[in-house]
DNA sequence: CTATATGCAAATAGTTTGCCTGTTA
DNA sequence: TAACAGGCAAACTATTTGCATATAG
């Protein structure tokens, strides 16, 4: 669980250094939520999950800490229908499958080629960044679905 | 400029009648906004577009006509960071390219084989629907940007 | 020491809801 | 005429901002 609470603090450290932003314990916070519970939470549930070890933190400061590891490339947003955005912490390539049932957002892993090969993109773009994202239902839901019909 | 308006409030009637939802003239005029000019406006960019000619309606109409186009399956709804949520009519395979220096969301053709093709879903998910979102600088701010280097 | 980050509270933006009236099928 | 849609205003949720204090480099 919290193993890896220790493996990243000089990382981050220095991918914040690269942006011209700070060090500080909140950051360090944030950023252990989104590695300790891969969820896809939203900056609320961020909220509520590092209260229990920084209860002072506030939903600013949330949204700082937030944005400073998005700034500095050590987190996504991901952006499902009109709700709340939500944060990844997995830089690797790959793509989000939201639950129309359940609500749950999951990594879904891509092919090598990425799925920016698939789309011929006309020539004068320059394709900085991508997001795909799957709707439907996930393998619990669908098998929940399918008892249904016996 | 006017001429897609006539062409298919027919093909709006059933689509409408198909999902037992009811033709309504700010329906029809929410719809011919988004045909009219397809650049993926917001719902208020919508409202005050209709408003032009239907002077007495209301935000939570569009909101309603918009609903109710996207459960007929004649709009998609495009998502963009945390900003509004955007609406197009163009129901082709395509993908969305939102320029970070213009603001604006183009269509982009994708190839037959689909973005989805591209990603390998593990067994199990049943995915509906999918998005795929390009991030950078469209052809014209990428050749301003190129200018202001000489 | 100085720029930057935090915490709090108030402000905004986007969207939804309730309720009554109007309209469609 | 009965169920659904519109219009208005209030409510709500997500996010941002202003400002005084604290802290990282």
């Amino acid at each position: 669980m919290l193993s890896r609470k220790k493996e990243i603090p000089e990382q981050l450290n220095e991918r914040l250094a690269t942006s011209g932003l700070r060090f500080t314990p909140q950051r360090q916070q944030v950023y252990n939520v989104l590695l300790d519970t891969r969820d896809h939470p939203t900056a609320e549930e961020v909220f509520l999950r590092a209260k229990h070890e920084s209860p002072d933190i506030s939903m600013a400061t949330v949204y700082n800490c937030l944005d400073a590891l998005v700034t500095c490339g050590l987190v996504r947003q991901v952006n499902v229908n009109r709700a709340a955005t939500r944060y990844c912490p997995n830089m690797n390539d790959h793509c989000h499958f939201y639950c129309d049932d359940c609500g749950k957002v999951l990594d879904v892993n891509c092919t090598s080629a990425g799925p920016v090969a698939g789309a011929k993109v006309p020539s004068g773009f320059q394709v900085t960044h991508y997001e795909l994202s799957l709707r439907g239902r996930c393998p619990d839901c669908a098998t929940k679905a399918n008892k249904l019909h016996h």
